[in-house]
Order: structure tokens, then sequence, then C-alpha cells
DNA sequence: TTATCTATGTTATATCATAACTGGTCAACC
DNA sequence: GGTTGACCAGTTATGATATAACATAGATAA
């Protein structure tokens, strides 16, 4: 079981946090300390908001906060109905505007295979995620993907073609569902 | 100018057609003769859908040529209006499901990044296409992606994860519209 | 303070997609 | 020939996703 410490095992909710077990790519598929592996995410991306003068607001904080409950992508119409609950407004451009925020700073993405969104595990990261989608327990993780971004800017350089922004998005089985099924 | 040959140049329809410029990834991008080059498509698809027993309906044929006119992808709603002016139904289903039936056959690729469909150009080829869309010109080609595709089920094998079926699309500019502005 | 900018909330509508049922065609079979 | 069954196209209706446009409130800054 990789990465169960408990919550209070260690403490750091600061952007420097290098917690081997936080940065582990496939934490999404893993048994994990979930709650601590959020509160980690949450915190960097607060941390970074507040560098880089980006406002997160109540509404903002509080959609994160919603898609960093599970790995699971969510669809904005999803996430307004937990927006609603909590008293923010029900109509769906109080969500997209949201979730578009959170995808401009990096601290969520879109996963335009499921019209959904997910937050982002690796705020302030450099990196060119590939989503790794499980067709059977719906978990959605980031699998580090410079290497997948660097075979297509090749074959893109290949017809002179200059690629600005990628989706790379696979639909499979997780390692826990492969076994199970 | 690549592959500009004329139409009556040299007349290849058949499925085993091994023109040079056919086949050039690029094309797309490239200056060529798509009169001749949707035909080729069009008549390797049918000669593929004879041999498999795929029953290419006339509303199914008629929306792949539709999505042959150009290198652009088309939305279902696009391709529907098309249909109507030519006779067919006019309500979405049809749309939808002469596409369905296009991409289960191979003869077309669903762009998830624009809600949209475009015409496979390389039919019956084994390929696990990158989609190359244009910002500018808006149009779509068919990166040979067979090294990105690689690189993506190796990132995904790393953490145990079993691709079944991916998109990788990018989004940029095409070589023409890079000098253009 | 007053102006200005930004974020949130609202109404309304646009756009994309599918469920469920109806009738038509064609070939296999008796 | 008539019946059956498979498949396709057409229709109505609705569901799901997304944005335009405008009104209000809160923060920022002169
Ligand atoms: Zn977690
Ligand atoms: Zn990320
Ligand atoms: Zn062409
Ligand atoms: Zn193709």
């Amino acid at each position: 079981m990789p990465h169960d410490h408990a919550k209070g095992d260690h403490s750091h909710a600061s952007a420097g946090d290098d917690c081997p077990g936080c940065a582990t790519p496939d934490l999404a598929f893993a048994s994990h300390d979930h709650a601590h592996c959020a509160a980690d995410v949450l915190a960097r991306a607060e941390a970074l908001a507040v560098a880089s003068g980006a406002r997160m607001t109540p509404v903002r904080r509080r959609v994160l906060e919603i898609l960093l409950e599970s790995h699971k992508a969510m669809g904005a119409y999803d996430v307004l109905q937990r927006l609603a609950a909590d008293g923010f407004g029900n109509q769906p451009p109080v969500a997209y505007r949201a979730l578009e925020f959170l995808v401009e700073q990096g601290f969520a993405h879109r996963i335009r295979r499921l019209n959904a969104f997910a937050a982002c595990m690796h705020p302030g990261e450099v990196h060119a995620p590939a989503f790794l989608i499980c067709k059977s327990c719906d978990m959605v993780a980031e699998a580090p993907a410079a290497a997948v971004r660097a075979a297509l800017d090749a074959a893109a350089a290949e017809v002179g073609f200059v690629v600005e922004r990628s989706n790379i998005e696979a639909l499979g089985l997780c390692p826990a569902c492969r076994v199970g099924a």
C-alpha cells in the first residue's frame, strides 16, 4: 500500500511540499490518503494564486474543493448542483466561469472526451499531461506525458505544423479494475 | 507545389491505389487536387464497405461525400443541414446515425475538441491518428502518430494502465497560416 | 469619495446529442 | 405467395452541454 500515511503523519500545506507519495503519477489509481492528497493540492493552488495575484474567490475555491473530492472528472452541471446546495448561484454560468478560471490558472483540466473537468494534481509544475480515464471506475489520472507531447510535437513538425495546445486522452482500464475484471 | 496532378492525370479508384501524393500526411495543409483526393478516399471506403459487408447506403455515402468536401471538420448539425437540402431527413438522428456508422467503419473520425467529425483520409490503413487542427484556417490533418501512441501506451503502462482507445488532438498553426500570420 | 474594474447572479438562448417509436425495404424461409 | 426478422431511415420529443447579454454587488484605486 503505497503512500498511506495518516493525516497527521506529517503536515505540509506549503508550496514547497515534496512528500514523495504526493507527486506519484499513479496516485489516483492507487490506494492513498486522499484527504491529504486533496488538501495538499488545494494548498498549493492557493499559494500559487497568491503568488500570481489571481483571485481565489469563495466560489472558485469551492469548485476546486469539489473537484478535489475524488479523482473523477465532473460535468459542469454536477459542480453547479453542488454549488447551489452550498448557497451559491445555481445558473450554469456560475459553474462555467469558475471552471474556466481554474483551467486558465492551471488548477483544473478539461477532459474533452467526458465533457467534464478534473482538478489538476500538479498545479504549478510544468506538465503536458495525458489523461488516463478508467472506463470501469471512472477515475482519471494525469500521467507524465512529456515524452508523448514530444512525440506529438515531432509528428507535427514533420508536416510543418506548430502545436500550441494539445489534448491527449486515453480510455482504458486502470490497474485495479484490470485485476477485478 | 506537391501533388498537383490534374484529375485525368492518372485514374485509380481502387483500394489498391498507391499514388505517392495520396497518402502524404500533410496533404491536408498542402495545395493539392482535392477533388482527386476526395474521390480517391471515397472509392477506397466504398471498396472496404463492400469487402466487409457494411452497407454504404445513400445517406451514409452522402455524409461521407459531404465530409470529404474539405479538410475541415463538420458539426453534426452542419451535416444535417446539407442532408436536408438534398432531400434526406432533417432530424438530428439522421445525421448522428450516419456519422456513427462512418466512425465505426473507420471512414470518419470524431474530433472531440471541436465537437465535430472529419472524414478519415486513410480508410483501411491501420493508423492511430493524431489530429492537427489549425486554429487559423480550421483545417484538420491526420498525422501519423504511431510513435505518439507508443509513447502514450508506455506512459500508461508505467502506472499499470491499459489503453484501449485514445484521442490525440493538437491545436496550433498549419504551415500555410504560420507564414501568413 | 467617486471612478473603475472585476466577480457574481440572472434571464434567455444556443449548441450538441440521444431515447423511443414508426414505417419501409429486402432477403430468408416455409 | 406470405410471413418473419433484420436493418435502415424518418419522426417526435427530450436531454445534456455551453454561452450571450445584461444587472448587481464588491473590491481597488485615484
Ligand atoms: Zn488522491
Ligand atoms: Zn495537471
Ligand atoms: Zn484533399
Ligand atoms: Zn484516419
